[in-house]
DNA sequence: GATGAATGAGCATTCATTCAT
DNA sequence: CATGAATGAATGCTCATTCAT
């Protein structure tokens, strides 16, 4: 599916609109007016409101699935490294696109699901595990990892974290008293202190034999 | 602020639909039907669907401090044992109750805020981190717990992980093959599984001098 | 009919806000929050907000017949210094009773008219109008007024003038660079220029040979 | 600022209503169902309820303002004359658009005043008396008329007695046994009566040297 | 007699969408 | 292709009144 560029200015408007106000929040009229087309291109050109999220989903997907195949590729790399490197993907694409990525935590919070919606996020999250699950064997093989890990609660603390992160992103830059800080810079430090964070997190709990048994 | 009856089976219904439908999604006439009174008792008692939140959050968030302040009383424990308390009071409170930190969550997600509600969650955020940071100097002075503990990301991943987990409990199911597993049976067991998997990450990574340095 | 104080109290209170506000864009609500009653009294009180305002028009009608009625007494009186008392009673009444003669004026205005109040100002219109004919013919039987006066138009100046000197008050106050006048000297002022012009016009039209004959 | 004929329609309607049944007492559902078109269109037209009167004063006020300034052109007339053109301009005007001229008239009884409205109204009363003044003092200058003329009561008169014999004018016909008389035939009768009324109010008033003076 | 809870109709307005051009 | 007018359902809320006590 292609996009003309009204289209693409549309979709990313709603895509500002959803992540601020959410979908039921956003009136097709806002999305219409910010992005300087009339009212009625947005059923035009779309069908309906729910197949803008749904086109807007198409397009986001795409994009992070072929990030995430970018993993694959990296061959010369130690387990850790392999590790380190999708958790680095992992901050990328979210911290990178964190008007979707907003939009995707509210979309999976929603007991309203959209079939077409779930499934690209069902299938991105089996693709990512399935690529975790896969770097932990390598790492296991070679003997550097600890067997009996459960792979989907520690994917779930790495999306989890950075989402969390991303969401309490004000409270955070105010507690630790970063609030004069230039908002790139803010981001590129957050983006920093998440990587060292999560990487010390994953390589404690993978490599460490004395985790709780219990 | 006492609620009679009536206003609670309201408030218990809005908090249901809320977390299912998000605030915005939700009608007023929504809930009036499915609490079974008549649509102007929302306005009668709450004044609008905004104060009707806010109300919500009155009662849930003065719930959540007091369980949270009784970990302060337990004194007989050592610093691993203290922090284990903290992440399973913490499971507890967001597993108990999953449709009210589904809304909490979303409001963080939110750039609409409103300040009474904003004004909730900052304070007993803070309370959360202060608790923890707390735990963690006792643990220091101990000299148990490793110097340079990013307490903040730290509470993110807790809080991160807990509610993404509840996010994707469903995804959780169907990759684990728990899907014929009893629903109340379920929770007990994601619950087990979490306060595993978040103590053993905290052990490592509050006692493991060999943290990553970068 | 006899009023208790508080039903009183409420017709009061009305009398204000309906003038103020209008009879439709005032609620109930309005009235009893203002008269501090509960809400459902007025109903209980009066049967419904429609015979709320019957209410008020039988009080302050029958108050107004009365001092209609003190008029007739004067009889060592010329024509002249009749006509003036019936101009001061008119301006002593409206002016006294700003409030309800505003709400009297909308109600001629409309034309969603309640058959009992209509009937109370066509009454009071009909006695206000016999008087001044009666008042005339003496004066043309004495010589002193001329014949052919249209005291339908003459009343309508009368009370017009003081409805519409009442309801631009605060224009007047501003053209004539008395907004530094206190409201109860001003009144005072206001009643006594209106005396002396409503008097000066009527001296002049019923006394003047010269007008116009067309 | 310029409307469809659509737009007329509905201000036209509610022109009619607004007479009728006051601000508050009229809901768009009225207007929107006598102006055979959909309640969201007055709405989508004006924007509310309030924008829609104040569109309607928009209109009218300006028609008002050129009729008023057709006065100032006609240059071979004497004072008299002048005055006598000022008064049966007020009349076409007001009478000719009684409906409006009733709501002009309920606006200014009430106490919660629109501030486009209002200023649309001050500023007319400030031109109807700016003309007023400056014919009374060439008046003056020629001679013919007296001095300590208020003219500001003398303008209450006019428009005063003209809004209160077109909202009593029912009253009126009754009184004057004009029951049966054809509705148009009666509002040429009314006028020219009017006229008769004021000029010979107004000349008396002007030019007697006789006049009261307390 | 007096009250606060409760009702259901009605309010102005906004919604996503469709229609006529 | 693209648009602005138009639609009718739905929104949150207020209304005058009534009910149960």
């Amino acid at each position: 599916m292609e996009y003309s560029a009204k289209q693409l200015q549309i979709i990313e408007v709603a895509e500002r609109l959803f992540s601020q106000k959410g979908f039921a929040g956003t009136s097709v009229r806002d999305i219409a007016q910010e992005a300087d087309v009339n009212v009625s291109m947005i059923s035009y050109y779309f069908g309906s409101k729910e197949k803008l999220i749904e086109a807007l989903f198409e397009i986001r997907m795409s994009e992070s699935r072929s990030r995430l195949e970018t993993l694959v590729q990296s061959e010369d790399l130690n387990p850790i490294q392999k590790i380190n490197m999708l958790i680095d993907n992992a901050i990328d694409r979210l911290m990178g696109n964190q008007c979707f990525h907003n939009i995707m935590l509210r979309e999976q919070l929603s007991s309203e699901r959209t079939p077409v919606i779930s499934d690209h996020i069902r299938n991105l999250k089996l693709r990512n595990l399935e690529l975790m699950q896969q770097l932990v064997r390598e790492g296991q093989e070679a003997g550097v990892f600890r067997k009996n890990i459960d792979m989907s609660l520690m994917s779930t603390t790495l999306y989890g974290t950075i989402n969390y992160a991303i969401a309490t992103q004000e409270f955070y830059r105010k507690i630790n008293d970063l609030e004069n800080m230039e908002e790139e810079e803010f981001q590129k430090y957050l983006r920093k202190r998440l990587s060292q964070h999560l990487k010390s997190l994953f390589k404690s709990t993978v490599t460490n034999e004395h985790h709780i048994e219990n």
